[in-house]
DNA sequence: CAAGATTGTTGTGGCGTCCAACATAATGCC
DNA sequence: GGCATTATGTTGGACGCCACAACAATCTTG
C-alpha cells in the first residue's frame, strides 16, 4: 500500500477511505458489511463513511433491515455527483460516456466518422459530447479516461502506436486533459475491458485473473495478478495477441508471423460464415447455427490455435480463471469442450486445479467502463481532494 | 501492504520495520540514506533501528563518514545471528546451506545420492546437515525454505510434481518443519532463482523483470510484476518452459510438444559439442570455442526457439528486463546479437523501449540464496516475533 | 410489550509519527 | 588549532488515527 515508503498515520487515514470508497463502488454495502470485510471497528466505519458523505462520494440510505434482528445497518451506495469521462476512438466512431461510479453508465453518445479520427478530431468529439452529455450541474467531473485500440504508455497516456488509427505517439491523455480541464488518462482497450471484466463482469472477485480480447483488428488482453493489473514497465502488459504459436503461418498487424492473432481472426469466421460483417449476436448466432464443414473446420482450427495460446499464458501465470470477450466468446461457445480439453492438454498437468475458462458478461459498455476507472482509480488513491 | 484489510496504526510500525531491514537485506546502509529513501523523519528511524538492534536482527557500525561533512552517519547492517536454512534437493544430491541476512552462505554442504532421494532422505539429511552446520549458539533459525525442481504450491509448500525426484503430492514444507522445529516454505527452483537474481543479482532494482532458467532437466522461471514475484493462483506461474512456440515437434517434460523446453534443451548442445557432461563453465567454453557446423546450427536452432518464447513473454508482460540463467545464458553468450534481434523481430515495434537481456550474475549459490528468501519474506513480513 | 440481538454514537486512551530545539561530530577556512 | 558550517543523532511535546467500552437506538422474536 505504501509502497517504498514510509507509513505516516495520514496515510493509515487515506488507505482506509480507499478501501471503503473501493468496496461500495464494486458493491453496496451496509456499514457493517464494510465493517466486517475491513476489519476496522464500528466507529472507525462511522467516521469513514461519514468523510465520504461530507466529500459528496458516497450517500447512505435509510433503508436496509432485511429481516435481521437488531438495529438496521445503513446501506452505503456511491453518490450520483462524481462523474467520469470515457472516451472510446475507433476506426469508424468516437464512444463518449459519462459513467457514475459503480460503473454505472449515465450516458452515451457514438459519434461516427468517415476517415479514422485524428486525435484532433477524437478529442474535440470528446469534448463537444462531454458537454452535451453533462449539462451544468449535472455531476462532478472527477476525470476522463481513454480506451484506446493500440499500444500506450500507462504512465502518461501516451500512445505509441495505434496502428488502425494511424496514430503514433500522440498524448492523447494530456490533449483530452486540457480540452476538459481534468485529470486525463489513456490505456490499452483491451487492458481496460481486463479491468472492466474483473471489477463488473465476470472476472469479479477472482484475484488471478487473465482476460482475453478478441476484436475486429486483433487479440489484446490484460492480465490481474494478486489483485493488481500487471501493467508491466511501460505499461503496455497484455498483448496476447502477439504471442508466438506457430512457425510461419501469416502476418499479424505488427508483422510477425504465425502469433495468435494471425491465426484468430475474426474475419477468417465471417469469411467462411459467407457474412460481411456482424454484430456480436449476429456473430455468435451465425456461428452456433452453421455446421458445415468449412465453418466446423476453421472454428476447430481457430480453437486449436487459442488453446495452445492459452496454455502457454495459464503455465506461465497461473491465473485461477480466463475470461474471453469480444468475438472470442462465441468462438468458445461454438466448441467449449475442445477448447477446454486442447488448454488442459498443453496445461501443466494438474487436473484438481482447473482454469475456469468463462465467456465476459459485459455488454457493449465494457471498454467505457474500464475507461472509467482510469480517473476512478485515481480517485481511490487519494479520495480527499477529489 | 494492508490488503484488504484496514490498516491500523501498530501496522504502520510493522510495514516501517519491515521496510528498513528489508533495504537493509538487500544492501547496508547508513541511517541518513534510510531515511532519504523511507521518506521518513530521522527520529522514526532512529526508533525502528533501535528496536531492529533490540531484536538482533541488524547492527550498527559505527564507522561510516566517508569524506563528508557533518556528523557521520552509522551503518546498518545486518545481523549475523539470523540464520535461513535452504534446502535443495536434486537428481543425484541434497544441498544444504545455512544462510544469513544479505543473502550471504554462511556455511553449505551437498549430500551425495545414488538414487534419486525420497522425501524422508531429502528432510533426514538437511536435518542432519542443518545441525553441522549451525553447532549451537552459531546462530538463531528463522526460518527454512527449500527449491524444489518441480511444481510446488507455494500457500503451503506441497510438492504437486517433482518428475525427476519422483514426488507427488509430498507435503516438503511440513515435512522440514516437523524436522527443523522452525517453519519451512518450499517452491519452485527456477522461481526462487528468479527471486535470488532479482534481490541480489542481475536483476538488482528492476520492478518489472522475468527471469528464465535453463536447467539439465527443463526450462523453468520467474516473474517479477511491479516490485512483486507472480506466483498465481496456487503459485506456480513462471513455468516458461510450457510455453507452445511451434506444431509438432518433441515432447517436452509433461508430454507437451513444442513447447520452449522440447526445442531448447542442455542434451541437445551438449550432444553437438560431443561431450558427455560439463559444469557450466566447461560447458560454455565448450560452446564458445566450438565454430563447428553442427554446433552453429543447434545454436542458431535453439536461439530461434527462445527468441519466440521471450518475445511471447515481453508481449505478455512487458518487463524492462530479461535475466537469463543455467545453460541459457551461455546460449546466449554464443549469439548475443543474434538473439537480440529474434527477439525485436517478433516483439512489438517499440524501438526506444528496448528490453535488457542479461546473463545471471549469481553463480552455484543461486538457490540456495533463493530458498533463504522464503523464510526471510516471512521475517519481513512481521520482524517482531522473529 | 418485553427480552434479546445487532448496530450506531460518543468519549477516552494508546500508539506511531512529525516537528522543533538541542546536542554531536565531521569538514573547511583562517 | 579554533571557529563557522553542515549534516546527523537525540529528546520531549503535539497531532492524528484507531481501538475500546459504555451507552443509545432499533430491529426481531415470542
Amino acid at each position: 500500500m505504501f509502497g517504498d515508503q514510509g507509513g505516516r498515520n495520514d496515510l493509515v487515514r487515506r488507505h482506509n477511505l480507499a478501501l471503503v470508497l473501493r468496496r461500495v463502488h464494486l458493491a453496496p454495502a451496509t456499514r457493517s458489511e464494510l465493517t466486517r470485510v475491513s476489519g476496522l471497528n464500528r466507529s472507525t466505519i462511522g467516521a469513514l463513511v461519514a468523510e465520504l458523505v461530507d466529500r459528496g462520494l458516497v450517500v447512505e440510505d435509510e433503508a436496509a433491515g432485511a429481516g435481521q434482528v437488531g438495529r438496521p445497518s445503513p446501506l452505503v451506495r456511491p453518490s450520483d455527483a462524481p462523474v467520469a469521462i470515457a472516451v472510446n476512438p475507433e476506426l469508424d466512431a468516437v464512444t463518449v460516456a459519462a459513467v457514475r461510479l459503480g460503473g454505472r453508465v449515465l450516458a452515451k453518445e457514438r459519434i461516427a466518422f468517415d476517415a479514422p479520427p485524428s486525435p484532433e478530431e477524437a478529442v474535440g468529439a470528446a469534448a463537444e459530447a462531454a458537454r452535451r452529455l453533462l449539462p451544468d450541474g449535472a455531476g462532478r467531473i472527477v476525470g476522463a479516461g481513454v480506451a484506446v485500440p493500440g499500444v500506450v504508455r500507462r504512465t502518461d497516456g501516451l500512445v505509441r502506436l495505434a496502428p488502425h488509427l494511424g496514430w503514433h505517439d500522440v498524448p492523447i491523455a494530456e490533449m483530452l486533459a486540457e480540452a476538459l480541464g481534468v485529470h486525463a488518462g489513456a490505456a490499452n482497450d483491451a487492458s481496460l475491458g481486463a479491468q472492466a471484466e474483473w471489477v463488473f463482469g465476470a472476472g469479479r472477485g477472482v484475484v488471478d485473473l487473465v482476460y482475453v480480447h478478441g476484436g475486429a483488428s486483433g487479440v489484446g488482453g490484460g492480465i490481474i495478478s494478486g489483485g493488481v493489473l500487471v501493467s508491466g514497465a511501460t505499461g503496455h502488459a497484455g498483448e496476447l495477441g502477439h504471442i508466438g504459436i506457430r512457425r510461419g503461418g501469416e502476418s499479424d498487424t505488427i508483422g510477425v508471423r504465425g502469433t495468435l492473432e494471425s491465426e484468430v481472426r475474426r474475419s477468417a469466421l465471417l469469411q467462411v460464415l459467407g457474412l460481411d460483417r456482424a454484430d456480436p449476436d449476429e456473430f455468435e448466432a451465425a456461428l452456433l447455427a452453421d455446421g458445415s464443414r468449412p465453418v466446423r473446420d476453421e472454428v476447430r482450427r481457430q480453437v486449436a490455435a487459442l488453446a495452445v495460446a492459452l496454455a502457454s499464458t495459464i503455465n506461465l501465470l497461473n491465473p485461477s480463471r480466463i475470461v474471453l470477450g469480444g468475438f472470442l466468446s462465441a468462438l468458445a461457445a461454438a466448441a467449449p469442450d475442445r477448447l477446454a480439453e486442447a488448454v488442459a492438454a498443453r496445461a501443466l498437468p494438474l487436473p484438481d486445479e482447473p482454469v475456469d475458462i468463462r465467456r465476459a458478461a459485459l455488454g457493449s459498455d465494457l471498454l467505457l467502463i474500464g475507461a472509467a476507472e482510469l480517473p476512478f482509480a485515481r480517485l481511490f488513491a487519494d479520495p480527499l481532494p477529489g
